[in-house]
DNA sequence: GTTTTGAAGATTGTATAAAATATAAAAAGA
DNA sequence: TCTTTTTATATTTTATACAATCTTCAAAAC
């Protein structure tokens, strides 16, 4: 795993700025401007934009080239309610299994986030965070295919979370929802569990909506389409 | 959607010689030999053995190129019960919206089916099919999110399922449950539709899992591993 | 006898260059 | 003037060639 070929580290950076809002949805990612930008040929680029296409941030069409994917509201909602039932399953499975072990890896990625919130916002590395803590919950479940699923929900939706972000204050709310969450768990509380990430869950989504539905009404007059 | 690019071609091709057996898991797919087999350049070999990484059928290790996947029976419990959940979810939504046309829709495949098989068993489409059936049924959901997560998993099992054809009868059973599953769906019985989904699933599952095991016991002597 | 080292061979990963295709603009015809 | 065809340009797609990496196997050292 120590060895990163370069089209791995192409897909990695330009995943990272399509989740940063950098290329919005409906942008045309151009090869050879890009293969430019990192100093390396095409084919890694092309490689590159094929591994994103598979996790659905971009799209390619024959010979016209690869865009990146827009979401709908409507898509937003769908996504949310699938990682509802997925990480449902995957956190009634967990419970029951937890060692203190992995209650204790979950609590110390808690921690460092609550560090790195007391030194500043920082959201670039919020996705992340929130991705690992989640994992490391569902972690004793054991069931890697239903986290690979949870995972490429995860990335679809990562930039209009991160656009939420900016926008609110939901940061602290969901900090505080995952420290109830790990409580809950360690005292086995598998239904109050559930019952809560259901609602942790749903509740982001209609903050995302919220920040979405504002944005289109703030921003009507320009810009609407580029393809 | 008429123009195919090469590298599309051969991922199709690959795509059905794995599932179809040819290449078991484990088996190292070589790009040069795929190349001339197809007799193209290596480079959109590379493209097809990306996409069908993405699908989860072959892994590719740096420098050492691209092997195919071996589902465990954990694995293969797994991807069912997420089928469960997931085409459970579909079918739940997709009862109270189903219109006569799209109920018809189903019933005409389920007819194709039915003439498929009393000219002989025809394994090899068997799966489009299936497919086909349960993707009509969940279409009145509008949930496209949801349906690619199904597609995937199936991609994923479709070789077991195919071994198991091979050495059962199980088209008979599952084509008899999917006119009742048909059946329960049109009267709206949203329960016992999702009940009788769930056995369908499962008893599949079970099916394959005991093929596996009975092949391990058959053939434990010769060619195990080749990696 | 076991382990380690190193060179040869094979295979993947990448760069450069040519071919195929789509988009857009210009010219010809109605 | 509008429509259709042609041509030109830009971009993607594929082929060929080269570089980097891994595997293998034999020889040497312990």
């Amino acid at each position: 795993m120590a060895y990163k070929t370069r089209a791995r580290f192409v897909a990695d950076d330009i995943r990272h700025r399509i989740l940063n809002g950098e290329f919005p949805g409906g942008t045309q990612l151009r090869q050879d401007a890009l293969a430019a930008d990192y100093d390396v040929s095409r084919i890694p680029v092309r490689e590159a934009l094929l591994t994103l296409e598979a996790e659905g941030l971009v799209e390619f069409y024959p010979h016209r080239g690869a865009f990146t994917t827009e979401l709908s509201v409507a898509k937003i909602r769908e996504l949310f309610d699938l990682r509802v039932l997925l990480e449902g399953h995957l956190l009634r499975q967990a419970i029951p299994r937890m060692t203190e072990a992995a209650l204790h890896k979950a609590e110390h990625i808690l921690q460092e986030y609550d560090a790195a919130l007391d030194s500043g916002s920082q959201i670039d590395n919020w996705s992340d965070y929130n991705f690992a803590f989640h994992e490391a919950l569902y972690h004793p479940a054991d069931l890697p295919e239903a986290m690979n699923l949870v995972s490429q929900l995860n990335t679809k939706s990562d930039r209009y979370i991160r656009m939420q972000l900016l926008y609110t204050q939901a940061i602290e709310k969901a900090e505080r929802e995952h420290h109830d969450l790990l409580e809950l768990s360690r005292q086995g509380e598998v239904d109050a569990a559930c019952q809560l990430l259901e609602r942790h869950i749903l509740e982001a989504c209609e903050g995302i909506v919220a920040v979405l539905e504002g944005r289109v009404q703030a921003s009507q007059t320009p810009d609407t389409a580029q393809l």
